[in-house]
DNA sequence: AATGAATGAGTGTTCATTCAT
DNA sequence: GATGAATGAACACTCATTCAT
């Protein structure tokens, strides 16, 4: 039920899809879809807050297991990569669902730009980085790795994300460092 | 009438929002907007499509008329946060708009990302970048861009996107030639 | 299980409680409603004609047991007043749901109307009230009665109604007289 | 269409209406109703308190016009025996209704009842009927008509209500009159 | 050209009822 | 006997679209 939804969200947005698609999809009824979320919006919700929940977390695991910035930063790219690689579907209904429910994230919840706002934060602290915005620094590298992806799945780039990882981490790494100059120079 | 889809578009997405919300915030009857689109969808697929081609010919304006590379790059990020800074509503609408309407751009059309993958070229052909997926670089450029534009939107970044043109630059700069070092090691 | 839907029923009206109200309000499954009652509509029904059919009864025996009109008469609004203030959620259950399933009850079903009504009859033929239209006059003393009780649902009357037993017995006693004088002057 | 509410409320509960019996007895469709009143629940309050508020109205227009009591009950009954006869589903619907919707009027809001309530007190005051707890004398008069009006629905009175006007005047009189009767006592 | 009333298909949701466990 | 998940037929309501005026 939770894939059905996912893949339909993915391929046609919230909107786009009535709860009749998903319970035909997931072979249940629509009533059925009713036992186990309270509504079509809650269920969206739940869907977009667990994988962007889950997600921040596993950046904080990287973010507490390893030493140094630029393993960090591998870690997490390479962590994207994944994720996008097992689960487009997901990965494309997140993208397309942050629209409309990111403000629904509460303030005092912990994201994905949190983990990687502080890992910069670290790197700069450290001196691994010159000093710079975290919250430019985190734009950047989360652009670089989405914009990356959405090209995937409009069929613009081959091959599995994964094997872009280290050239990302790079330009990621690059993009940062770049960000960095500038700021110094003023 | 434009203008009020334009921005009820960018504050609650195209299916957030009813012909009649669009009538009432633009002042004339429902009636009235059949006279200039046939549809809804018509709307937002003109809304989208004019915005979308002519900032590809602006880029395309922008690769003919400057010689080199980082002028060319310069400029072009330029013209985003000028984009960006003039009309947010339109830049959060095209952002939203493209998950549902890049699918209908014909395969002939020409577009923002077909510009600056041929300004790639010029400069992998120029020697002025190492040898690069040119679609890759592509999307580092605009993943840094557009996502420090979100994180605007957001609120998460202050000031005018203009005043980030110098760094974004040189970030999308570094960005490239660092997806090209790992591109010659292979 | 009868206590959690009558005061349900009362409270909301029938329509206006599921069964799942019900059932979570007596602490049971939903289920296990239909092993006592086959259907919602019957639930009710046999909530409102059992109330009905016995306080019918207990009409009858007053006008058996007792000799004669007045003190009949007394008993009876007295029995009402009780009735209200021992249960006032089935007394209002049945207020509300006499107009869906009034109709309902068969012609061969004795009511308290009839009884009331032959009441009435009994007083006319032993000269104790002046001749009446039997169906009149009991209407003018269940309107007294019922509307007396409404009021106090409604909080627009205090007290417990049986303190108000002697006054509306005397208002019933003068109005069914009242009726029959102008019956005579024809 | 408010006609073809009212009598199917009146016939069915507003309940037991739904909105396509609404709009298929009045030969429009389902979404017309919605142009002029914004949900079904609107439709039925505004038919109610419409009526309930300009009963009131022409109630105290009886109070202000004619002077003294007996006159004034004997008005006010009659207007409702007309009330019934000229519209007996407008007038069922109020009594349905009436379970539901009372505790929307606002406290502010003057009633039938308030306007029967103060001319009891001015008799009182005038003298024209022993001391009595107005709103008991209220629900007496109320109860003696409108139960009078449910049995004639009931089809166990026959004719038209306002053949009954008088007697029903008497009856009322007398009721009233009793109750104060034993207040005194007190 | 513009209006705004009307349409009717479609949506999310509720709920009485059933039935395998 | 009791449970609670599942069903499917309603239901209130929305909305893009049409069209007479």
């Amino acid at each position: 039920m939770e894939r059905a939804a996912t893949e339909l969200f993915a391929a046609r947005g919230i909107d786009g899809v009535s709860i009749g698609d998903i319970a035909g999809a997931a072979g249940v009824s629509q009533g059925a879809l009713y036992r186990h979320y309270p509504s079509k919006e809650d269920l969206a919700w739940s869907l977009f807050s667990t994988a962007y929940l889950r997600t921040a977390a596993e950046l904080d695991d990287i973010r507490r297991l390893l030493p140094d910035f630029s393993s960090r930063l591998g870690a997490m790219v390479a962590h994207f990569c994944a994720l996008y690689d097992s689960d487009p579907a997901l990965f494309r209904f997140m993208l397309i669902a942050q629209h409309g429910l990111l403000p629904r994230i509460g303030a005092g919840q912990r994201t994905p730009v949190d983990a990687v706002a502080e890992t910069i934060e670290d790197a700069v602290r450290d001196g691994a980085i010159p000093p710079v915005e975290p919250l430019a620094a985190t734009a950047a590298i989360f652009g670089i790795v989405l914009q990356t992806a959405l090209f995937h799945i409009y069929g613009r780039l081959p091959g599995p994300l994964a094997a872009r990882g280290p050239s990302l981490t790079r330009a990621a790494l690059a993009a940062v460092d770049a960000l960095g100059q500038g700021e110094t120079a003023l």
